[in-house]
This record gives structure tokens, sequence and C-alpha cells, in this order.
RNA sequence: CGGGGCGUAGCGCAGCCUGGUAGCGCGCCUGCCUUGGGCGCAGGAGGUCGGAGGUUCGAAUCCUCUCGCCCCGACCA
């Protein structure tokens, strides 16, 4: 392609509201532009970069035996009605009518639909198993749209689905999927760590995300050098000590109620007058599941994960419930509740963390505004509590498995796999008759790769003072061929053969002939990342050499002009680049 | 949703507090000059000051409302 004809439109300067460095790089070096929050247009470097990560996707899939589909992202209410999502998505599902007054919605995945698919179509088990997958994009209205390409509104991804008659069909799947990732994402230039995940409103079993180290990310993970161990810090559990260190001597003292006007934080019960340590506090949280009111207690220095709360109460949806919910259900405002005393309450289901199990000599809430209770004791106050892990893991705490500290890192979140199950086979009625004639509910797993975000995480793990540094398999164009002297025809014609002479041999050139100073071709060629140059100055064209110089590389190199081809192919194949045919 | 910030030329910003001519740098156009890391000089084009309403003789500037964008906390490829 040739740069005096092409639309790459760069910029000498950052963009005003771009923080991350995959949003002002690509931005600066037209790739990408801002159309509304979280909603971009791919220019034509980008979604040549785009392309390639589409077509690496499309051969590892294809490897695995996936079946490549191309479905509606403008979906009837009604199947989302069946599998219970069209509430369940709630206020992140942009929803439109049509001229008639139907309702519809933008597809944020495609689980419903290639399940109707499946129950139409599918009907023994000589059918299966199956693997379909597409490349598509989403819509999903984030509260929250960020970062660039990082978090945005709408997205192309590529959403995969198995189809098997048992467990052991769907593990194969999911196995065949992981190593199919590891390889998508190698091929891409990322390194990728895989972390245990909460499942969230895909519902299913079990799940594993790939996520990017890099601190451009929103994900925290937990990971163990050690062993190995790692999972996102929804998930994530730890080894900790919790001494009964408040334990009364003796017989466990009565509850007692304590006047605390205006106290209303942990922070604040903490200090005088009345200094209750932070770990000696009961936190009590009020949600709703499902539009049913939870308690969740957690110790006072300890942080609610609300991903646990959610599997522990199997809720579908959860949110914070308001001030008004919470005096109306247990008589106080934040500040003064305490889960003693809920177990005559019968519509009000109660968790515990479980490193509080067994615990005693601490302080809490008397659901009276100004008030506290001390002495509580866990197993005698909290009994009617349901134990389970609801705190996030901190660094520096035990892994769960070899008790080595965990350490605890950003990052971000480029694929996530799930074994669904039969969540949507029997809520939506996809079943096969098996061997024996019985009707039986598919097994269905299903696998979604970001992919402007493997744009955007290779460019947030590949870059430098000066611009982008793309891997060769993803970059829009394998070479930038630099002519550093329009006015000299020698330079010009030279430069002219060797595009021509690249081209025919199957590598990606983009050819500077603009009539730009040197200075301006290189800075240009630097921040757009191509991953080799070659420049033709008269200097070199003098000893019939062009100068050689890899992105990121500090030599320049004299090379032949005769061993151009073979060198630039020899490098592109070595990068894990693609010749023409 | 809670909190904070910003909307002035294509981009980056000043002007606003204290009302009265809309400005700077980059980019763009023309000419000359220069030609190996974003040359120099000269001339030029380009603006509903996010929008609506109000106060005022007069509003980019003060007031009210509103829309948009960014950032920090709760949500997900």
């Amino acid at each position: 392609m040739r740069m005096s004809k092409s639309f790459v439109p760069t910029l000498k300067e950052v963009p005003a509201d771009a923080t991350v460095a995959s949003h002002q790089l690509l931005v600066r070096a037209g790739y990408i532009r801002q159309l509304s929050a979280g909603i971009y247009s791919i220019l034509p470097l980008g979604q040549r970069a785009i392309l390639k990560i589409t077509g690496i996707v499309r051969e590892e899939m294809d490897a695995i035996g996936a079946q490549e589909f191309y479905l509606p992202a403008l979906n009837p209410r009604e199947i989302w009605e069946e599998s219970g999502r069209w509430s369940v998505m709630g206020e992140n599902m942009f929803r439109l009518k049509d001229r008639k007054g139907a309702d519809l919605c933008l597809a944020m995945t495609h689980e419903e639909i290639f399940t109707v698919l499946a129950r139409a179509e599918l009907r023994s088990y000589r059918q299966l198993p199956q693997t379909w997958y597409q490349i598509q994009t989403k819509f999903r209205d984030e509260p929250r749209p960020k970062s660039g390409l990082l978090r945005v509104r709408q997205f192309t991804m590529k959403d995969s689905y198995s189809f098997d008659m048992n467990r052991e069909g769907l593990d194969q799947a999911f196995e065949a999927h992981r190593q199919a990732y590891v390889k998508i994402f190698g091929r891409c230039g990322l390194k990728t760590v895989q972390v245990d995940a909460h499942s969230g409103a895909m519902g299913g079993s079990g799940s594993t995300e790939f996520m990017v180290a890099t601190d451009a990310g929103e994900d925290l993970i937990a990971s163990c050098e050690a062993c190995g161990y790692a999972a996102n810090t929804e998930k994530a559990e730890s080894r900790v000590e919790t001494p009964d260190k408040y334990k009364a001597a003796g017989a466990s003292p009565a509850l007692d109620e304590f006047a605390t006007p205006g106290v209303t934080t942990i922070e604040a019960l903490s200090k005088a007058p009345h200094g209750v340590a932070a770990d000696q506090q009961l936190k009590t949280l009020v949600y709703l599941g499902d539009e049913q009111p939870l308690i969740a207690i957690v110790r006072g220095d300890d942080q609610l994960n609300e991903a646990k709360l959610q599997t522990a109460s199997g809720a579908s949806v959860l949110r914070q419930a308001h001030a008004e919910e919470i005096q109306k259900w247990l008589g106080a405002k934040p500040g003064s509740l305490g889960g003693v005393g809920l177990g005559e309450k019968a519509n009000l289901r109660v968790f515990v963390d479980s490193r509080l199990a067994g615990l005693s000599g601490l302080v809490t809430g008397a659901n009276k505004d100004g008030f506290h209770l001390r002495n509580v004791s866990v197993p005698r106050d909290l009994a009617h509590a349901k134990s389970v892990d609801l705190r996030t893991v901190n660094a520096g705490e035990g892994c769960p498995r070899c008790g080595k500290p965990l350490v605890v890192g950003k990052a971000l979140e480029v694929g996530h796999i799930f074994k669904l199950g039969t969540r949507y086979s029997e809520s939506m009625g996809a079943r096969v008759l098996d061997e024996g004639g019985k009707e039986v509910p598919i097994v269905m797993g299903s696998y979604g790769i970001g992919v402007e975000r493997i744009l955007a995480g290779a460019v947030e793990l590949h870059h430098d003072q000066d611009g982008i540094r793309f891997p060769m398999s993803i970059a829009p164009f394998h070479l930038a061929l630099l002519p550093l002297q329009m006015q000299d025809a020698a330079v010009r014609d030279a430069a002219e053969k060797i595009y021509l002479d690249l081209t025919a041999a199957g590598v990606e050139v983009l050819l500077d002939d603009r009539d730009e100073r040197a200075g301006v071709k290189f800075k240009d060629a630097d921040l757009i990342g191509l991953p080799l140059r070659i420049a033709v100055g008269k200097k070199g064209l003098a000893d019939g050499k062009i100068e050689w110089k890899v992105r990121g590389g500090k030599d320049v190199e004299f090379v032949p002009l005769a061993e151009v081809v073979a060198r630039v192919q020899a490098a592109v194949r070595a990068g894990g680049g693609t010749l023409r045919k």
C-alpha cells in the first residue's frame, strides 16, 4: 500500500481523553477513532490488524473442528425470556422496539440463539458432538466504557458453543478450546495466564479466564508463583489465620447492647472512645438476590466479595439494597446493622464468612440506630447464618493449595471459557435421544474471545516511547519501506522496485511515498509500529544497499539490494507472519 | 448508579475569577527555501465558544436547565 494514497491519520499529540497506552497509541497511529463513549470506528490500519487476528482465530477454531456460523445480532425478546436472561441482563442489554411495538434486543452473547438452532435441528446422539462458532459484533451497554478499546459497548467477539451428550464430552470440548486459546493468544503475541473465574450471568458449573497481565487491565488476579495456582479475585481463596483472640475466659458472656451515637463506620468504632479493633467487628451488608433480601457478614477488616455472595445465594441478579429497604427489614440504618436475632425473620437469608466460624467476643450493630452489641458469639448468636467463603483475598495471604504467599496483580481478560452444562438446554428445551431412546438435555459449553482486546492488549504489551511494536503475526503490514529523498529519482526508482519485488514475493509493504522529509517518515513508521523497516537513501544506494532495521532494535544494518527479498521473507516467517500467495 | 473533572478552529490548549475586538501552538492551503529523526521564512483559510433559557445596553465569561465526553468506586470478551 502506498502512504500517499492511504488514509493513515497520525497525530503528533496525545489525545486529551486517552489515558492508557493502547488507547493513546491506536488513536495517534491512525488505527481507530472514537465515535461515542465506548464506540469506535476502526480505520484501515486497524482493520488490517483485526483481520490478521480473526484470521488466526479462525485457523485455530477450524483446527479443533469448529464450524463457522454468522448469527443475527438483532434478537426477539421471546427467546431471551425462555432462558430467563431478558431480565437477568438488566440494563446491560440494549433493547428496542420494532414498528409494531414488539420488543427486540441487541445480543450481548449467543447462547440463546445457538440453543434455538440446536433444539430445532439436533435430534439424536448420533449428531453429537458439535462445535459451532462465529466472529460477530456484540452489544453491551456497559455502565462505564473506558480505556479505548479495552472496555466498549460494541465489539467483535469470537464466540463458540459445544454440544455434547455428557460431562465427558463437555470436558473434551472444554479442553480443546483451552488448547486452541493458548495457541491463538500465543500466536497473537500475548502472554496469558489462565485463572479460575466466576461464571456470572453466563451460569454453569465452572469457567476459566485467559488474562494478560497489564496495569491497564481492570481485573485483579491472585496467583501463586510456587505452585501455579491462579484465580480471579472474584473467585480466589486463601489460607488465613483467624485466632479466636477476643474470646472471653470462662463461660461466654451474654450479649450487651451499648450506645454508639453517630458511629456508622468500622473505622469510627475502632477509634476512641469505643476502641473496638476492626478485626473484632462484624461488617453487615444487605443485598437483594433476585429481589429477595440477603444479609452478608464479614470481618470488619475484610472486603465482601459480591461474586462469592452471588454464588452462595444462587441469585442470578444481585444488587445492594437501598437505605429504605434496609430500614424496612432490619429496622435501622446502615452503620448500626447486625445479623444477631434475624433467625426469626424467615424471609431474611443470612450468610457469614467462614473465617468467622467459631469466634466469639465480637461486636456488631444492634439493628437500632446508635447502638451496637458486644460479646457476640458466632456459634451462639449467628447460628441461623450459613457459613460460606465471602471475603476477597489480599496479596500476601496463603495460597489455598500450597500456603505460600499469593501475589495480586491487574490483568486484562481476553478470553473466557465456560462449562454451561444443561443451564440452557434445560430452560430452553434442547434435548436429543440417547442410545437407549431416552430424551436427555444437551450438555453445553460456551467460549469467548474479545477480538479488539487482543489488539489493544498486544499494544499494551508491545510499545515504547516512539510508538507501537507490533508482533509480526498481527501487524497491519509486515514492513515499512521508506524512500528518504523523494526528490532523488534514483532513490524513488530503487524504492519502487523493492516495493514491487517484495509485493510479488508475498510481503505486505507499506511504502511511504509521500513527499515528506526523512524525519517525518521515521517518526510515523515508529508510531505505526510495523516490525520491519527498510530505508532507501542516497548513502546506502551508492553502495547498492538499503538500511535494514527491526522495530525496537537498536542497530541499522546495510543489506545489498539483491538480498532484500529473501531476507524479508525469512524475517516474516520467523516472526510468525504469513506471506501472501 | 455514587463522587470528581472537562466541553472554545481538525488536534492540543489559553481566555472565564473581574462581562465589551475570540487568541496561541500543531495541523491544513499558497509561495520561496530546505531535504537522513516531526526544517525555516512569508502570506492565508478555518470558530453556532456543546445546546436551550435567563440576567444585562452588551455574555465564551454571570445564573438555571440540559446534552456529551473523561477519570475514580460498584458490573463483563
